[in-house]
Order: structure tokens, then C-alpha cells, then sequence
DNA sequence: ATTTGATGTGCGAATATTCGAATATTAGCA
DNA sequence: TGCTAATATTCGAATATTCGCACATCAAAT
């Protein structure tokens, strides 16, 4: 991975890397809503889901629809986005290696069980 | 998504939302690595590139097997690291709604664009 | 025993994030 | 116009992150 991506990749992970914006995000995956819908569902006061909304946006994770004077916020790249949380609920064991499972993959050098 | 959902994984993410850590991962995902191996691929000092791999080891994100004075650090949940970082790749183009896109999939209701 | 290579840790400064409180803006309505 | 609901912005304090530097540890080799 090159370090423009790695930026950019970064910068999107860490927008979403927020307990309230994650739960914005998934309120948000069910359907459009405003934010005082989101105030109705989330602990969290008016001003700081606008803020959080804010940062959501500027990563390009959300977008709005201004109706009157109210804005309906969707999340502007779905599939990316459930896919992101699909994986993490989903989960996987963890795995666990020591140096000899490591050393086998090599079968014939030396000993040192990184790929030099 | 519940609180205390939103805010384990909401960690995981965290952790992976640093440029040189998602290098790291990347880089691990090939095949496990000592962090001279890493060094000598990313452009950070060893100090900083041990801290970052601190953090991936509290966030479950990577584990060490030792080799003599080496760890050999590999990622512990591959399947979940790689699908992430893959559906980054990929990319999905973005999704612009305006108000009518957002009302016409209520078809009846007054013209309020979220669902309350 | 000394040295050298590989790695981690503690510290401190710079910077960034988070959040509440107060205030501003904007739209619709009486 | 004046009022209210919906939403954003600004500010400041508390807290967290990041990173280089110096030092510590530990294993292997000399």
C-alpha cells in the first residue's frame, strides 16, 4: 500500500473509528433521518451529533438532502460502509501462531521464522 | 448497533486509522515480519514503528512470535484485516441524493424526506 | 565479559480530538 | 415582523495522540 493511499484510507478509517459516529453510521444504513431523529435514538446532545455529523461528511461517509429546514443525512457510500460493519460484527477467531508454525511455511532455511 | 459494540469496534478502527499502521498491516498481510523487515520498507524510525505496533497488539490486531532476540509479527485476524482494507480498495462510487430521490421511496407520506 | 544487533519503554513537547455551553443561522409560520 | 424549530458554529477546557530522543533489555556472537 503506497502512502497516498494509506492517507486517504486512513483519514476515512479514522472518521468512523468513533463510538457515536459508528452508531450514526448504522442509525444511518437503516434510512435517511435528520438529526433530531438521530437525537431521539442516541445519548448524545443536538450540537455534538452535528459535530460528528460534520466530520462524517467531510470524510465523504455521509451527505444530506436539505428539506426546508430540516436535512436528511444517508450515508453516501452504503455498500463500502456495510461492508466495513458487516465484517467487524461478523468477526473471526483470532490466530494464534509460535515460531514453528511460522518455520514450517519455509520448509528448508535456516531458521528464522520472518521472510527476509 | 448497541453502545458497547459501537465502542469495541469502534477501537479496532482506531487502531487501524494511522497511515504507517495501515502500511504495517499491509505489509504483515504478505507475510510475517520482524521490525527490521519493517524498517526497512517504511519510512519510520524503529522506535516509532515498535510503538505503532503496540498499539496494532492492544487493538488484537497483530501478535509476535519470538525468534531468538526477533519477534516475528504476523496479523491475527487476516480474514477481517484483509476483507476491510480490501473493500477499501475497491471503492464504491459515491452516492448524491436530493430530496426527491429521498421522497419517492416513501411513496404517500406528506413530503418530509426522513423517516420519523 | 564485552560488544553488537534487535527491540521495547519512558518522557516531554507539539498537536489533535472531544464535548458542553453559548451563540448564530435559516426556514416556516402566525 | 416576530417567534419557534432545526441545525450549525465558535470557544475553551480536558484529554488523547503522535513522535523523536534517550535509555533499557535481551539474545547472540566474539
Amino acid at each position: 500500500m503506497d502512502f497516498d493511499n494509506a492517507n486517504k484510507w486512513a483519514e476515512f478509517l479514522k472518521a468512523l473509528a468513533h463510538p457515536t459516529r459508528l452508531q450514526i453510521v448504522a442509525e444511518l444504513l437503516k434510512g435517511t433521518k435528520c438529526v433530531t431523529d438521530i437525537q431521539d435514538i442516541l445519548p448524545a446532545s443536538q450540537s455534538n451529533i452535528s459535530q460528528h455529523l460534520t466530520v462524517l461528511r467531510h470524510a465523504g461517509i455521509v451527505n444530506f438532502a436539505q428539506d426546508g429546514s430540516q436535512r436528511c443525512y444517508y450515508v453516501s457510500r452504503p455498500k463500502l460502509v456495510s461492508t466495513v460493519i458487516d465484517v467487524l460484527e461478523h468477526g473471526e477467531p483470532v490466530v494464534c501462531k509460535v515460531k514453528a508454525d511460522i518455520d514450517q511455511k519455509k520448509h528448508s532455511s535456516g531458521g528464522s521464522c520472518c521472510v527476509r
